[in-house]
DNA sequence: ACATTGACCTGAGAGC
DNA sequence: TGCTCTCAGGTCAATG
């Protein structure tokens, strides 16, 4: 799930959900989440305290405890929130539940355990240390800023826009979709793409994201000229018709149109 | 610098 | 039904 849509859809969750209530219980339920603290330090800074808005870069997400710092939550691979009032409603898998004085609760929840939970005084300053790039839906990535984030790098376009050092916020499954969309094959080496590739990549992973985030990050939702629908499908391509192939590209499965997507930089 | 691999975790689904 | 195998939208460290 969460990659920067998804993690956007999460921050209007809580915002919607859990804002400006007095947090009167903290459970850490697995230690092995939490960002160098311990369950003690975690529930001492947040228990009395209220959320009282939000902040996302990248995959990130940020709720500031009014007078306190930030609580960051990372989502992993598996992660997503859930707010709830019966206990018998609270999912498996909750790793960190917070009660509220409404008598709602707030659950963390991760199967895989690959998130994480920390604390920070200021996301700036997190975001510096994690050594993150900018977002990549933030003004700031504009198209000059994509070219010189890239320039001087070499590999494959497909590891380049998902290294979170370069720009933050693109996973696995929408960096296929940015490809797709841009018709650009996923191992194509970054040296070889022409001015034109690369504004259209830029296009796409902009227009990708905020499509996305537009559709509530609901992959049944997304339009039926995009490859995420087809995922574990036996569907064929939306443009061609043809059969989706799959490869590794460092490490992941990369979804993608032998026909649409050509091998060159062109 | 880069790619590759395995590790970290848990469970769903496929195939037998 | 139950076993085994593979795979999953993320990162990190070690190795080539």
């Amino acid at each position: 799930m969460p990659e920067l849509p998804d993690v956007e859809i999460l921050r209007r969750y809580l915002d919607a959900t859990s804002l400006h209530q007095s947090i009167e219980g903290v459970e850490v339920r697995s230690d092995r989440l939490l960002e160098s603290l311990s369950a003690k330090k975690l529930q001492s800074a947040i228990k009395g305290r209220s959320f009282e808005e939000t902040f996302r870069h990248g995959k990130f997400l940020f709720a500031h405890l009014d007078d306190n710092g930030w609580l960051v939550l990372h989502f992993g691979m598996s992660g997503y929130l859930k707010y709830f009032k019966q206990m018998d409603h609270d999912p498996s898998h909750d790793r960190l539940l917070i009660g509220f004085s409404n008598g709602y609760h707030l659950a963390y929840v991760s199967q895989r355990k690959l998130g994480s939970i920390g604390l920070t005084d200021e996301p700036g300053a997190f975001v510096k240390k994690k050594g993150l790039g900018p977002d990549a839906l933030s003004p700031d990535m504009d198209f000059t800023a994509f070219k010189e984030a890239l320039s001087g790098r070499r590999g494959s376009i497909k590891s380049a826009l998902m290294n979170q050092e370069i720009l933050a916020g693109i996973g696995n499954i929408y960096c296929d979709e940015i490809l797709f969309q841009a018709g650009v094959f996923p191992k194509s080496d970054l040296t070889g793409l022409n001015e034109e590739t690369m504004q259209r990549i830029f296009k796409k992973l902009k227009e990708v994201l905020q499509t996305a985030i537009d559709k509530k990050a609901d992959p049944s939702h997304m339009p039926d000229t995009w490859l995420i629908p087809l995922r574990g499908t036996d569907r064929g391509c939306p443009r061609c018709g043809g059969d989706i192939a799959t490869i590794k590209v460092s490490g992941r499965t990369a979804y993608y149109c032998p026909r649409c997507q050509g091998k060159a930089g062109e």
